[in-house]
DNA sequence: TGTACATCAGTGAACGCGCGTTCACTGATGTAC
DNA sequence: TGTACATCAGTGAACGCGCGTTCACTGATGTAC
């Protein structure tokens, strides 16, 4: 062989993560795959060695990037705690670096005009972030602990999005620090009524 | 004059109202002015008499949705309460017709990298939407209230965008009633420590 | 051992097409004299 | 009153460029006989 073994999967490893960067900076629609390819040393044609098209490499990246995000959190949440993971997210450093932070806050309303095999990858990757945060909700319904789990998503992606969007950063700075408030809020006991 | 008076003007509304539709559906850097064009019954080369740039037109979208965002969710609080504000942007009507929509929803993270003018008349039209939901916030310190504000617009930008996502109608339909209740309970007076 | 062929990741030019933008032109109306 | 010119919203072809995708080809290696 021309090349040691493994190398055609780490060659698309490569692309796949510089894609996934630059998907997540600029947008899926906003990125060619002349720069992808040129970003990852290569060549226009050697996509289509890898890739059946940009749908196909797309859904690649949001099923990693996911794929890592739920490893993460799930490794973070055992190790430190729910708390900690939530101002890991909602921290400066998290707002500042768009190409390696979480998809969703990136991607969301792009990934819901995808083809629905994405849509699809998107939502079992869902799901399954959402029941990790469920178990950190203790004394609730499971019913409940998943309602509360994705709006305490819902609100930790809509803030980040928000924190990245507003031009004035002390405003970005209080939008972080009270959605960590509210969202402790939301995760802790609710008052017996 | 070939045209009646305001004619010029009513014109450039048509474009801008076509092109806000467009964008929330298939996101900014998705749409090109040929097909605005196009469907505001007008040629490629009339756009640079109302506009001078693709992104003059972004600016103009964006600050006349959130203009109007602004209006109807004042008058609409004042008239029928926050709550019937919040069941509303929660609806599934309001998910399942993205055109006419929350821009918030449909293009925030596309919002975070688009000019700066575009990212400060977003901000403004942002703070002046907080302020509303602020004052409807009553018992707080101005600086509760507002973050507050600030958490409950991304709770239910973000699960709106959520609801859109997911590829399970079942799904989607429990993100927007988890939301609700969960923003109810952001709203509610906090007890007292 | 030598030679003919198969394999296959990657090259780089080209395909048709749409992008944002420019520009010479049209044609209906208003104005000057 | 008639005519020459100014105005200006809109036309439609063209600009250079990048898009996603295709394809004939390269060249290093492995295999068959």
């Amino acid at each position: 062989m021309r090349y040691e073994k493994g190398h055609k999967e780490s060659t698309r490893q490569q692309i796949t993560e510089v894609a996934a960067k630059q998907f997540r900076d600029q947008g899926v629609s906003a990125v060619g795959l002349a720069a992808i390819m040129a970003d990852a040393g290569l060549t226009n044609g050697a996509f289509y060695t890898h890739f059946s098209s940009k749908n196909d490499l797309v859904r690649e990246c949001v099923e990693q990037t996911l794929d890592a995000q739920l490893q993460a959190i799930s490794q973070n949440v055992s190790q430190h705690g729910l708390e900690a993971v939530l101002r890991q997210y909602l921290s400066p450093n998290h707002r500042d670096d768009r190409g390696h932070g979480c998809p969703s806050a990136a991607l969301l309303p792009e990934i819901s005009r995808q083809s629905p095999e994405i849509r699809h990858a998107y939502t079992t990757r869902f799901n399954a972030v959402i029941e990790v945060i469920a178990q950190q909700l203790p004394g609730r319904e499971p019913e409940d602990a998943h309602q509360t789990a994705r709006a305490m998503f819902a609100l930790v992606v809509g803030s980040l999005q928000l924190a990245r969007a507003v031009d004035d950063p002390a405003l970005s700075d209080d939008i972080l620090e009270g959605a960590i408030a509210a969202v402790l809020h939301l995760a802790s006991p609710r008052p017996k009524a």
